[in-house]
DNA sequence: ATAATAGTCTAGTGATTCTGTCAAGTATTA
DNA sequence: TAATACTTGACAGAATCACTAGACTATTAT
């Protein structure tokens, strides 16, 4: 249940990438396709949306490819999925797009609402410099009883090894 | 992004009726049917799953329907969800009937699972009662630290004020 | 200039999932 | 035994997903 389409997925993923070599100049769709495993032609739709939200900017030519317009920081998780996928909308009911013919008689209507604003709050606390860092669930210890721990405390040493290169 | 399939909204919404009457007898389906305005067939599917899982049951004959097979406070939303749409698996690594290929090199792994957790808790903590109630947000706000990281942490003052009145 | 590199854009398509319907049952009770 | 009501499995149209294809534009190194 509540499954994330692979387009939100793989821009996220693609996302990552463009921030991991933010100091490094622009990557190409190549490289991102071969280190997150994503075709290229597919990453060309899903890179091309995000740059005209802003959220990215591209570099044409030899040399070219696409950098952060902002600091990871600055950019969260919950931005890049509305902007593949729009917002949260656990129902029809609550899509901006669509609406509600019977507010009223729809019991859930608050439950879902409220479980929608709750997922998005989580999503837009999340930036890329959380995940850079590999430190989300750090920056989540603020908040009482959250999950404990690093991110990073289930991930093997190689992959973090392999990251920090 | 994020929907929850219509089986899942009508379920619970059956199941929001089979609460309400749930010290009048048994509730049929056409009944079920006329008030959340579902076609009797699909209810049909939907409740068949749900019985067999125990969180309800049937009564045939004349006079027959559904019942609670336990206490409304005793039924999570989590729970009806579960059982109509499997656990909540935000992408198909952490779908356990698939499985992760690539679990290392999965850097949004733990982003993911995390959200999932977190969904799980706060759907785990909603129960018919909480509907039947009308309070579901003042229950939940009366029991901190249950939901992980304080689900409401982020929601606007004035979101929570309209929610509470 | 021009070749090589790299992004831009629009369609289209096969597979899968969703959202149900239909029909032929079985069980219970008044 | 008629009426009520649940049970089960098959199936089908529609929508969405997850891409692929192909033609184009822009920039830079030489």
């Amino acid at each position: 249940m509540l499954r994330l389409s692979t387009k939100g997925q793989y821009g996220v993923r693609a996302m990552f990438e463009i921030a991991r070599s933010c100091n490094h100049g622009p990557v190409t769709i190549r490289e991102i396709s071969e280190r997150q495993d994503v075709s290229v032609a597919y990453l060309e739709q899903i890179l091309n949306q995000l740059r005209k939200s802003g959220i990215i900017k591209s570099v044409r030519g030899p040399g070219g490819g696409y950098v952060l317009s902002r600091d990871p920081g600055k950019v969260s998780i919950g931005e890049i999925l509305r902007e593949l996928e729009g917002p949260v909308a656990i129902t029809s009911c609550l899509d901006p797009k669509e609406g509600c013919m019977r507010v009223e008689g729809c019991v859930t209507h608050l439950l879902w609402k409220s479980l929608g604003e709750n997922i998005e709050a989580f999503l837009n606390s999340m930036t890329l410099k959380d995940l850079l860092e590999g430190n989300e669930f750090i920056s989540l210890k603020q908040r009482p009883g959250q999950v404990p721990g690093n991110i990073m405390a289930k991930v093997p040493d190689k992959t973090k090894a392999r990251l920090a290169s």
